[in-house]
DNA sequence: ACAACAAGCGTGTATATACACCTTTACCGA
DNA sequence: TCGGTAAAGGTGTATATACACGCTTGTTGT
């Protein structure tokens, strides 16, 4: 994603759903401004974070962790092997794959973890900790509406 | 949109925008699987309702009002033409294109309309009216972070 | 040992999203 | 009037997202 989305009138919208995507999508875009001297977006930012931290995942290890679908995974992964950023290679069981990073990737993604570290102090800063606290309550709220 | 994501572990992630991001999925498929009925996503209902009450919009003038970028509206528009719920024709400004519902528009956006009358409903009990207002107040102030 | 089942994965298809770039058309100032 | 600029729109490209379907490989029960 490298959407800067121009402005628009702020008018309340009484559908939950539309504010949900359109608040979700400015703080994406927020985060991917941030993230562009990494050349990362967060999605991808992510993604290598999660490498990182969970050695050797499988697939669907990783899309369990990261709360994605699978098949969403898969198809993220593309830019980041195309760029050289991460490395796909059969896994023990010949139904598995292994996801690791390069090191290329190790640098990408201490580049974007520094940036996102901005970002996240800068949103922070924002909402002050009290929205901040009340809006984190208020998403796993609503992660759980599906099971 | 038709995700219906399986379950994963609610772990608590630190990053806002991730949160936002998997909460906004959650919102959404919550409200497509209701309005499955009808045979339209939340996003297409939301166009299709925007057409109806700004009668003869143009692309942009609709695009600022449901605050969607220019060119993502032009591509959201392609189902919706496809299956003969809208109509696009040429404006009076020969730059300019006026949209318009079908009648088998008004009738799809008649039975997604009240579905998402239930959709929402469902949403508000959930949450509460408490939880509800604060969530819709922090909504637009991080919509209010891009320009 | 073999058949049934389950697990892991990839791909076709479709939607949602936005940026960069280009064309066409209107408008405005000199 | 004409030339420059602004406005409206379309398309190429790229990412993000997920469902349906099918293939391969491991596991398990008899």
């Amino acid at each position: 994603m490298k959407h800067v989305c121009q402005a628009y009138p702020k008018t309340p919208s009484p559908c939950i759903c539309l504010n949900m995507k359109r608040a979700s999508r400015a703080v994406t875009s927020f985060y991917d401004e941030v993230l562009k001297p990494s050349g990362l977006t967060i999605a991808q930012l992510a993604l290598l974070r999660h490498v990182e931290l969970t050695d050797k995942a499988t697939i669907s290890e990783l899309a369990k962790a990261m709360r994605i679908d699978r098949t969403t995974l898969n198809r993220n992964m593309k830019p980041l092997t195309d760029s050289a950023l991460i490395k796909i290679s059969p896994g023990k069981d010949s139904r598995t794959r292994e996801i690791m990073l390069t090191d290329a990737g190790k640098a990408a993604a201490a580049s974007g973890w520094k940036l996102w570290g901005e970002a996240q102090k800068a949103i922070k800063e924002y909402l002050g900790d009290n929205d901040l606290a009340n809006l984190n309550q208020l998403l796993a709220k609503l992660e759980a509406l599906v099971p």
